[in-house]
RNA sequence: GGGCCUAUAGCUCAGGUGGUUAGAGCACACGCCUGAUAAGCGUGAGGUCUCUGGUUCAAGUCCAGAUAGGCCCA
């Protein structure tokens, strides 16, 4: 007989198979429709306001977090996915969580990458005027914005999308030149020389990006310096008729002109060769070497001294009638040349840095054509490149050369015109680091500063007390121009805080390209006179102004010729400087943000950015009198493959957001994002997320499953009364509130993969325990009986819980669900759900310590059903008999319950409980028990009692299986009508008014 | 080469202040069920806690070094 219809089998319409792929974009298209994201932060925005007014005093429950712009070129990867879905998780919960949190989307869409690209697509790049050139570098970063805006959005990511931040819009340009005039009010924004790469035959400067490797062959030259300074005070008794010469390896011979120094390790040992006629100074270890490459037969070391010694010594330039300082760097090394490092400041990076240290100026003359300045003796006019061989043909001739050889080596190419290039330096625009104390108030800054993980202080300010003053001049078109003029007469550099300020005003209104578009009388002479300037600073003003050489009765003119004509500044500002400004920009001056923005709670980045958005918008921040912008700065790793290894092109393991979107979908992407500590760096690979979408159809089956046993509950006049619950609902009603308030803390503490742990533990626990035993009641039981409703009860309270907290991990899943399970609210959006504060009421430990032991008993029985099973004895577990011989602990616990719900927790139609005796014999009583607590007072701790533990013996069920609810019983068959069910079954039936089954 | 970080089963993670046989889930093997069914349940087998030293009565845990990998510099 079929009794499956009048069983309450569970029914939904949550499909099983979740093909996210085509329910996420019809969710994408709802929340598009509805405004989702208006509708959230303006309902979130009045309760925050009745809050306010209600309870001033209270915390104001918003939470700002910054978004950092990427670049807006190329399509989303894996890491910027990671990044938005993390922030999404955040922007999701504090929303239900009862915050508000505007997320304002930005792009960072200035700068070369953008430019270059540009420059690629043309055929005759030249031909263009820079405003041309603008134009299509807009166009090119808005096609980009438009498209990540798009893949941004398919992640789930919600924000006000329809108006973001762009570093290209003409109030954030004019909010850039705002703060850059900050600098210039407090002097920290200064010029000098810096070397950069440069093409002599492009005549420009070229970026990092622009540069390209390539092998060349170059000179390799030995040179030696002769030393003037006695050396009597490091190593004494040299002898006095003997030379002494320091010993310099090049590949770049032209830049000798240029040399002002030597760089010796301090680390290294350096000795004293005599070769018989002179003593050279070579590194220790690689002395022997070299002399025998010199060609010297036989030669003594002489005498040995560390490098430290010979600091600030002197010796004379070989050609120039020069003296060549010695200087200590960390960046000599001793696995190539002679661990004297030839030093050019206006030449080399490693040289530039070490000149700044010993106040050496960036000295390079050389023209922007490449050739030698006409002071420079012997060379004047010649191109660098081709006085290589004269360099060498001079030190042969006043016989400073050791040795000349040819190498190959990997040398810098312009990506253009593929000619070599040359490092040089040119007058640049620098935020100093010392003015205003901005490293040290950046220091102390940071201190204040919340840092997760709590390295990232370590991090940043070990580049801050390094880093030298910021460079911000690049030699582009495409960003924000840094705001100075030059005297047409005498090239004397003009900066002034007011007439920025009016530029920037100007850029408000018609944007940057108004600088490429009128003369620089158009901004000093209309804009720059100050008639009309009535405000109380105008005295400090003016005396700034005289300071700067500024006449303000009259137009400005030059404070060194006197001259009125000047020229623009052509550099544009380094791009960290417009993401640096973006807390000026977007926390303090959108409208959205006024009063609440400034400092932001939280950035969110990559572990990068401490070098990069975190360190520029801190000295920006900081550097302009307004402190760090962040409360608390979080951090994530990068996307590695399944090894560790970071992803690229040539190791083919490169995976794509959009690849894993098509295949699994979102959710599983953000699922991968919150399933692993993302503080590390985070594997991906094709198992990885095999394994992510095996966990997520458990969660989403778990859902399903809990949404078919509720399709008759109603939440008003089902519920069972906490106090009316069967203990196995209140024990589940307790880990339900226990994992409530885990996922809270672990929330708030962002530890997102605590959260997917916990959750899908959860869901596993409760599947295979509470769900399975439920079951029994959930089918068999009368629809409305008190057990059925009493568990439903507990399926609704747990499913709400489940589908909130998945909620800003799945939005698209959990709304799915949410969708089924709250079908009477209007507004039927899950994320303008708030959390419910965990009931403490139904936190019940001492419950839950009684079913904890209770389940180690379960798992006696369980292993026990498993052997039966083996033998053939029973199939499924209601074909067993289940005998428990019990320890003293088991038997008292299995006491306090009652067969009949033991017999349901352990899914078996028949159960009996003995106590076991110490000896193993069966039988006995209290008093066994007690003698057994007696003979355990004087065994030895960790022998006997320990190992003993509670047996199960299994037998097949007396009885027929009843056909309804499949339980064995012996009262099956005592039924007319209905002689193949049991006694519970027969009774549910009358009542249902199910006469005579059998016919 | 320097700064910062990471290293526990095939995978993803737990393992406060060092203390008995290192846990979980998945994957795997075997089995049950067929009333969550491209589901559900169970049992079992997986680990020299990267390596080497050291401190300690005792180290996955503390210290030093090495190796591999990541980010940022050079």
């Amino acid at each position: 007989m079929d009794y499956k219809n009048t069983l309450n089998l569970p029914f939904t319409e949550f499909p099983m198979k979740a093909n996210l792929k085509s329910a996420e974009e019809k969710l994408l298209k709802e929340w598009d429709d509805i405004g989702l994201y208006d509708k959230l932060t303006e309902e979130a925005l009045k309760r925050v306001r009745k809050v306010r007014k209600t309870d001033a005093g209270s915390k104001t429950k918003t939470f700002i977090l910054h978004d950092g712009p990427p670049y807006a070129n190329g399509h989303i990867h894996l890491g910027t996915a990671l990044n938005k879905v993390l922030k999404d998780i955040i922007v999701r919960f504090k929303f239900m969580h009862g915050y508000y949190t505007p997320f304002i989307p930005g792009w960072d869409c200035h700068g070369l990458p953008i430019e270059h690209n540009v420059d690629k697509n043309l055929k005759h790049k030249d031909s263009i005027s820079i405003l041309e050139k603008r134009k299509l570098c807009r166009e090119y970063a808005s096609k980009f914005v438009e498209i990540q805006k798009v893949e941004f959005k398919r992640l789930g990511s919600i924000g006000r999308y329809d108006d973001p931040y762009l570093t290209m819009n003409y109030s954030y340009e004019a909010g850039t030149v705002r703060k850059m005039a900050g600098f210039i009010k407090n002097g920290g924004l200064y010029r000098a020389n810096k070397p950069i790469y440069w093409c002599s035959s492009c005549k420009t400067a070229l970026a990092e990006a622009e540069v390209e490797y390539a092998e060349k062959t170059s000179s390799s030259i030995f040179v030696k310096f002769k030393v003037k300074s006695s050396l009597n005070d490091i190593v004494p008794f040299l002898p006095e008729n003997k030379d002494i010469y320091a010993v310099i390896w090049t590949t770049t011979p032209w830049t000798l002109p240029a040399n002002l120094a030597i760089s010796v390790n301090p680390d290294f040992e350096y000795s004293f060769v005599d070769n018989g006629k002179e003593i050279f100074i070579l590194e220790s270890n690689l002395a022997g070497e070299l002399m025998a490459k010199f060609g010297y037969a036989g030669f003594n070391i002489i005498a040995k001294a560390n490098g430290k010694r010979f600091e600030n010594k002197l010796a004379a330039h070989p050609f120039i009638n020069r003296t060549s300082v010695f200087v200590l760097g960390g960046h000599v090394k001793n696995d190539a040349g002679t661990g004297l490092v030839h030093t050019a400041p206006g030449h080399g990076d490693d040289d530039y840095a070490i000149g700044l240290k010993y106040n050496l100026p960036a000295y390079a003359p050389v023209s922007n054509e490449g050739k030698f300045l006409k002071d420079v003796d012997l060379f004047a006019g010649m191109h660098v490149f081709e006085s290589n061989p004269a360099v060498v043909e001079k030190l042969k001739e006043v016989g400073a050369l050791v040795l000349e050889e040819k190498i190959n080596h990997s040398y810098p190419h312009c990506w253009r015109c593929k000619n070599p290039i040359i490092l040089r330096s040119t007058k640049q625009w620098f935020i100093s680091m010392k003015i205003g104390n901005l490293r040290e108030n950046a220091l102390n800054e940071i201190k204040k500063v919340e840092w997760i993980p709590k390295w990232g202080i370590d991090r940043i300010s070990g580049m801050l007390e390094i880093r030298p003053d910021w460079c911000v001049s690049r030699q582009r078109s495409w960003g924000v121009p840094i705001i100075a003029f030059y005297c047409k007469s005498c090239g004397e550099p003009l900066i002034d805080y007011d007439v920025t300020m009016k530029v920037a005003d100007e850029f408000e209104k018609f944007g940057a390209d108004i600088w490429f578009e009128k003369p620089a009388e158009y901004f000093l002479g209309k804009l720059g006179k100050t008639e009309d300037k009535k405000d109380s600073e105008s005295g400090k003003l003016k005396k700034d102004a005289e300071r700067n050489g500024i006449n303000r009765k009259d137009e400005i003119k030059c404070k060194k010729c006197g001259s009125f004509k000047f020229e623009k500044e052509s550099d544009i500002l380094d791009v960290w400087f417009d993401s640096g400004v973006s807390y000026y920009c977007v926390l303090e001056k959108d409208k959205g943000m006024e009063g609440i923005g400034f400092p932001a709670d939280l950035y969110l980045e990559g572990s990068d950015q401490h070098r990069g958005w975190f360190h520029s918008s801190l000295l920006i921040g900081v550097g302009t009198g307004e402190g760090a912008p962040y409360r608390s700065v979080l951090t994530h790793g990068f996307v590695v493959d399944q090894s560790g290894r970071k992803m690229s092109k040539s190791l083919g393991n490169v995976i794509l957001p959009e690849e894993i979107i098509n295949k699994y979908g979102a959710d599983i992407l953000r699922l991968w994002a919150a399933s692993e500590d993302y503080k590390n760096d985070m594997r991906i690979s094709n198992e990885i997320l095999s394994r992510l979408s095996e966990g997520y159809r458990k969660i989403r089956n778990t859902i399903r499953f809990m949404l078919g046993n509720l399709y008759d509950f109603n939440e008003k006049a089902g519920v069972i009364k906490y106090e009316d619950l069967r203990d196995v609902d209140k024990y589940a009603l307790h880990k339900a509130t226990l994992l409530a308030q885990n996922l809270l803390r672990y929330y708030e503490a962002y530890d997102f993969h605590l959260v997917y742990q916990n959750i899908y533990k959860f869901a596993i626990e409760f599947s295979s325990f509470y769900l399975d035993i439920a079951k029994d009641s959930l089918y068999v039981e009368a629809k409305d009986s008190y057990k059925r409703r009493g568990v439903q009860t507990v399926l609704h309270y747990g499913l709400n819980i489940f589908l909130k907290f998945l909620g800003p991990i799945l939005p698209f899943t959990a709304q799915e669900g949410w969708g089924y399970f709250n079908k009477s609210e209007k507004m039927n959006q899950l994320v303008f759900e708030i959390y419910d504060e965990p009931d403490e009421n139904l936190i019940d430990y001492e419950l839950a310590y009684k079913f904890d032991s209770l389940i180690e008993i379960r798992n006696i029985v369980l292993s026990a059903l498993e052997k039966a099973r083996a033998e053939k004895t029973i199939g499924s577990s209601l074909e067993a008999f289940v005998t428990i011989k019990a320890i003293k602990d088991d038997y008292g616990l299995l006491s306090k319950f009652k067969p009949e719900d033991l017999k349901e927790i352990f899914i078996v139609s028949g159960l009996a409980i003995e106590r076991l005796n110490p000896d193993g014999m069966e039988g006995g009583g209290d008093k066994n028990g007690n003698k057994n607590g007696d003979n355990s007072k004087n065994e030895p701790s960790g022998t006997g009692r320990g190992e003993l533990i509670s047996e199960a013996v299994i037998k097949k069920a007396k009885g027929k299986k009843c056909n309804r609810c499949w339980v064995y019983s012996e009262s099956v068959g005592t039924h007319a009508g209905f002689n193949d069910v049991c006694d519970r079954c027969f009774d549910i039936l009358k009542n249902m008014n199910i006469k005579d089954m059998n016919k």
